[in-house]
DNA sequence: CCAGTATCCTGCAGGC
DNA sequence: TGCCTGCAGGATACTG
C-alpha cells in the first residue's frame, strides 16, 4: 500500500490528531510481522507515557513516546493505521492498538503482516537495520546532487535503482513508475547507460511526483487510507502505472508493461527511451 | 561486491 | 456456486 507520500499524509493525520496524548493500555497479540511483535515488551514500556513526537523517515513512521524510546512501524503492502473510537468494531488482522486518554485507540492492522513495529531504546536509531542504510529523503533540498552519481555507477535497471531504499528511501513501485514516465526514460534503461544531465532531471522529477501526491494525500488503489479513514487522490492523476494496453496520455502508443525490479512495471514504448 | 530471484502472508478478481 | 491461479502499494535472504 504505502510509500512516501502515503506514509507521510499518515504521519500528518497522526501529528495532528494525537499529539500529546498518554497511552493508558496496551492491546493485541505478539505475531509474526517481518519482525516479530513482541507484545509484552510494548506492555511494559508504553502505558502511562505521552506521545511527543511524529516523524518520518524513508516509508518508516517513528512515534517519539518521551524519552523512552520511540515505536518504529512500517505498513508493508497493506498495513493501516487508524485512530477510532474505542468501542468501534475491531477489523480483523489487529494486531496492536494503544489506548489513549481522551477515548480513542490508535490501531495497526495489517492482513499480510510484511509490516514491522518494534520498540527502539534512545540512541538505537542508528543502529537499526532497516534505518540505518536508507538513502537520501527525497523531499530534503540535495537529492539532485546527491543521486545522480550513485546511479550512473550501476549497471541495474533505472527503474530497480529506483526502488532501492539504500539509494533513494521512500519510492515505490507507483512512483518509480510515474516519474520514469514523466522522464520519458525507458524503466530497463541501465542507470550507467544515462547521462548524468537525465539523471539529475530524473532526480528532480523523483521529488516533484512525490511532493504532488503529498498534496493530494497519496494514492489510494484499492485500501489504503488515512488514520481517519479518508482516501488518496493523486490515483486520478497516474499517467502511467496500471495503464498496459491503454494508449499513453502523451503520445497514443498502446503502454505496455513487464516485470522490472520484481515488480510489473509499465511504460510508453514510444515516448520512454 | 553486485545483480537478480525467491520468499514471507492474506485477500480478491477472474477464468473455468 | 466453488475451486484454482495469479497478482497486489515491500524488504530481505539467498544464489550465482
Amino acid at each position: 500500500m504505502p510509500e512516501l507520500p502515503e506514509v507521510e499524509t499518515v504521519l500528518r493525520s497522526l501529528e495532528r490528531e494525537l499529539s500529546g496524548l498518554s497511552i493508558e493500555g496496551v492491546r493485541g497479540h505478539s505475531i509474526r510481522l517481518r519482525r516479530p511483535l513482541d507484545l509484552d515488551q510494548l506492555s511494559s514500556v508504553l502505558p502511562g507515557r505521552r506521545l511527543t513526537g511524529f516523524r518520518r523517515r524513508g516509508k518508516f513512521l517513528l512515534l517519539d513516546v518521551g524519552r523512552a524510546g520511540s515505536l518504529l512501524c512500517h505498513l508493508g503492502m497493506s498495513g493501516r493505521m487508524m485512530i477510532v473510537e474505542a468501542n468501534a468494531e475491531e477489523l480483523r488482522h489487529t494486531h496492536l492498538v494503544l489506548e489513549l486518554s481522551d477515548g480513542r485507540e490508535l490501531r495497526y492492522v495489517d492482513p499480510r503482516r510484511f509490516g514491522v513495529i518494534d520498540w527502539l531504546e534512545p540512541g538505537s536509531e542508528s543502529h537499526d537495520p532497516s534505518l540505518s542504510i536508507l538513502g537520501p529523503e527525497p523531499l530534503e533540498p540535495g537529492i539532485e546532487t546527491v543521486l545522480p552519481p550513485l546511479m550512473k555507477e550501476r549497471r541495474s535497471p533505472i527503474k530497480s535503482l529506483l526502488l532501492d531504499q539504500r539509494l533513494v528511501a521512500g519510492v515505490g513501485n507507483i512512483y518509480a513508475v510515474e516519474a520514469l514516465w514523466r522522464a520519458g526514460i525507458h524503466p530497463r534503461r541501465k542507470g550507467c547507460h544515462i547521462s548524468l544531465a537525465r539523471l539529475e532531471r530524473l532526480s528532480g522529477i523523483v521529488r516533484e511526483v512525490l511532493s504532488e501526491a503529498v498534496a493530494e494525500g497519496g494514492t489510494t488503489i484499492k485500501d489504503y487510507a488515512t488514520p481517519e479513514g479518508d482516501f488518496g487522490y493523486f490515483a486520478i492523476r497516474l499517467n502511467a502505472y496500471g495503464r498496459q494496453g491503454k494508449p499513453c496520455r502523451r503520445c497514443e502508443t498502446t503502454m505496455r508493461a513487464e516485470v522490472i525490479g520484481g515488480r510489473t512495471t509499465a511504460w510508453c514504448p514510444t515516448c520512454q527511451r
